[in-house]
DNA sequence: TAAGTAATGCAACCAAATCGCAATAAATTT
DNA sequence: AAATTTATTGCGATTTGGTTGCATTACTTA
């Protein structure tokens, strides 16, 4: 079900996270594109990507919904090891960290997802 | 500046993170008191104990701000140490888990927060 | 190229959170 | 204890990120 098909909105989209590699919020997307379509079409082609895990989203401390490309790298084994998000204060870009965060086992709780956001200046912003 | 006043509407909050250890989401207090308070003191309040480092927040997957007391364990030394929000999907019962997280020192990023939260099924609710 | 169906645009809507401002109530001063 | 100062509250209006319903458009594939 839900095939995607390659309207120009959402090859506009794709293309805009082919050249950033880091995570963009919808609104950015919305603004960046409010010549090209309705932010109901971001929010929906925004929505498909991550149902067909092209992309993958997480809520950062503005509360803004953020998307990055999807990389597979979570949950590969019984440990959970994820990478971080990080987001600057200053400039406001955010990107994925290439570190790896450990989670020790937690008796008694399954957890399916994590999520690390870290908050800091980038070395653009020293 | 801005010392915290204790009128009626403060001491209820603040009794209510003296029962509770969990997290508490801003519209669950104002659901709460509806009685007693208005929404923008609710807020208003939660502001303030944040700016008095007695709460501290963050932002739940559902994009929803949640608060819980302070317990100044964070950034004791130059290692980065925090202890994860534990956030169930089946009762959305909230609360801090009682492990350590370290993050692994990242050359040319300066962190000043972390926010960790997962997601999963808490004991309660196997 | 015609049919079937996914995708879009538009307008209305919703919920969480914020703002301005007058009214109120702590804390301080006398 | 009354007066003064100033933090705090309540209320209404507003903003903002996000969603929904529905008629229209445009991919795909046969």
């Amino acid at each position: 079900m839900s095939i995607i098909r390659k309207t120009k909105p959402v090859q506009l989209i794709l293309k805009q996270f082919k050249n950033k590699g880091d995570a963009i919020s919808a609104i950015e997307l919305i603004d960046q594109f409010k010549k090209n379509m309705d932010k109901t079409t971001v929010y929906r082609i925004l929505d498909r990507l991550e149902d067909a895990d092209i992309l993958h989203s997480f809520i950062d401390q503005d509360g803004l919904k953020r998307y990055a490309k999807d990389d597979k790298k979570i949950n590969s084994n019984n440990d959970l090891k994820h990478h971080p998000h990080f987001l600057c204060e200053d400039c406001g870009i955010s990107s994925c960290l290439p570190v790896t965060i450990s989670i020790p086992n937690i008796p008694d709780y399954t957890i399916k997802r994590a999520e690390h956001l870290l908050t800091g200046i980038c070395k653009d912003c020293v």
